[in-house]
RNA sequence: CGGGCAGUAGCGCAGUCUGGUAGCGCAUCAGUCUGGGGGACUGGAGGUCGUGGGUUCGAAUCCCGCUUGCCCGACCA
């Protein structure tokens, strides 16, 4: 994309009503824009952003085979009154009344409607066990909405439920969930560790949190530094295998990992000491099983083997995807501004050119922006050097290719590395490799 | 939902106490110079001062209602 004619307006000056530095940086960089509390429009940049965390999100729920819907953002009231939630789940629902006057409402999340509709197909043990989830916008009338799309009312939600025909049978789904979720927060590029966690009013006995490491983090939190030393991508895992799950998942849950409301000192002072970490952090994922509380309430069950009538046992397991866009830039970014993972980034360089009167420098430019349109950001504005270095920086690319008079006579193009800092001075022809030589 | 603060140009703010033709910086537009880390100068455009009512010869300013947003707390993907 031309920087000259795309919608990616920055901003120098902080807004006054952004308290940390996501939502700041979010608004200097032009991702969001308040539409009123705790609603937000997605711009360009931001969207991109939004995208490439849903790809990711979607490949791995993919990869253990979670089947992908879309089910509507208004829900009618009836679903919930089935469950008994419609009374008890308060003011933080949004409800509405349509022309007929029939009672809908915003959904908050989706269990009553996914369960509803897995009544609706599935009749027998046979077609168990099911994996749903969707990416959806939800709504939750927060009373205070702050910290931008960290705790937004309107925010768009990876939800995935599962149906199992027996308690062991969601327990391996679980674990398998366990997994994919650690292989997408890696592969976002954060650093995600799971946390026993309450189940909390939706009920249940096996959950944990993902939290992402992040000094601004609300709460504080005990981990084993051999969580950040795996790699989950690399770790052979059989997801067809209960055996192999089974033995991830003990292998996973040895490591101590808690929130401070959890926080065990006695335990914790089993781990070795130089293994000890201490932080704060953001949450940005829930998995649990919560067995047949959904199914039994709706009355949805399945033939069994001896006709018997069975309750499926459900969990549901979710991803805060706008949340994640904050709680990235939370946990990377520097005085300058934001600094994305690869991974995610709206664009993964950016190409400047600082000599936008002379010839040789718009060339070059030219030949390197159509080596990779999609993912090069042109800035071909007319704007002096420092002023485009500094939108650089804040919008946080990855890469900085920076083309100038001084060494383009010379066919010597300056590449610099956002995170690091690290500058290297290489041909036009050397970049595509150059820049794939240094993937993270 | 309790406590506090605020709404004046796209953004950041002054002006309100003490009523009298609405200002500053940044951004924006035109032009000149400049050109490797938010440059300089000149000129311009942009406002029903959140909203409704009241007091007054006259209201951004005083009074009343409404509304929107922000902060602290309790609560939360």
């Amino acid at each position: 994309m031309r920087l000259s004619s795309s919608f990616l307006p920055t901003v120098k000056e902080d807004p006054a009503e952004a308290q940390i530095v996501s939502h700041r940086l979010m608004l200097r960089t032009g991702m969001i824009r308040q539409m009123s509390s705790g609603i937000y429009a997605w711009l360009p940049l931001g969207l991109r952003v939004l995208e490439n965390i849903s790809q990711i999100v979607k490949e791995e729920q993919n990869a253990i085979n979670a089947q992908e819907v879309l089910m509507p953002t208004l829900q009618s009231a009836d679903l919930w009154k089935r469950s008994g939630r419609y009374d008890a789940y308060g003011p933080e629902m949004l409800r509405i009344v349509d022309r007929h006057k029939r009672d809908l409402l915003y959904g908050p999340t989706n269990e009553e409607m996914i369960t509803d509709i897995f009544g609706q197909f599935i009749k027998s043990y046979k077609e168990l066990p099911q994996l749903l989830y969707q990416i959806q916008w939800k709504f939750r009338d927060e009373i205070r909405p702050r910290f931008g799309v960290m705790r937004g009312r309107e925010f768009y939600m990876k939800d995935g439920y599962s149906f199992d025909l027996s308690y062991e049978d969601a327990v391996v789904t679980y674990h398998k969930m366990m997994l994919s979720y650690l292989r997408t927060f890696q592969r976002i590029g954060v650093k995600a560790i799971p946390m026993l966690a309450d189940t909390g009013p939706i009920g249940g006995d096996l959950s944990h949190e993902f939290i992402i490491l992040a000094p601004t983090g609300e709460s504080g939190i005990y981990f084993d530094s051999e969580f950040t030393e795996q790699n989950w991508l690399e770790m052979p895992v059989d997801i067809d295998d209960k055996k192999s799950l089974s033995s991830f998942f003990y292998r996973m849950t040895r490591f101590y990992a808690a929130t401070d409301e959890k926080h065990d000192e006695n335990i914790w002072n089993k781990v070795p000491e130089a293994r000890r970490c201490e932080g704060r952090g953001i949450e940005v994922g829930q998995i649990f099983y919560f067995g047949t509380k959904y199914t039994e309430m709706m009355d949805v069950s399945v033939i069994g083997p001896e006709s018997n009538k069975i309750y499926p046992h459900m969990g549901s397991y979710g991803i805060g995807v706008s949340r994640l866009v904050g709680a990235i830039i939370e946990s990377s970014h520097d005085e300058e501004g934001i600094i994305w993972p690869d991974a995610v980034a709206p664009f993964k360089a950016v190409i400047i050119n600082i000599g936008t009167k002379n010839q040789a420098c718009i060339d070059a430019c030219e030949k390197l922006y159509k080596m990779n349109q999609n993912q090069f950001l042109y800035d071909d504005r007319d704007e002096r050097a420092g002023v485009k270095f500094a939108d650089a920086d804040l919008m946080g690319h990855p890469w900085q290719i920076i083309v100038g008079p001084r060494d383009i006579s010379k066919n010597i193009i300056e590449v610099k590395h956002r995170k690091t800092g690290e500058r290297a001075e290489i041909s036009i022809d050397q970049v595509m490799n150059y820049l794939s030589s240094q993937q993270e």
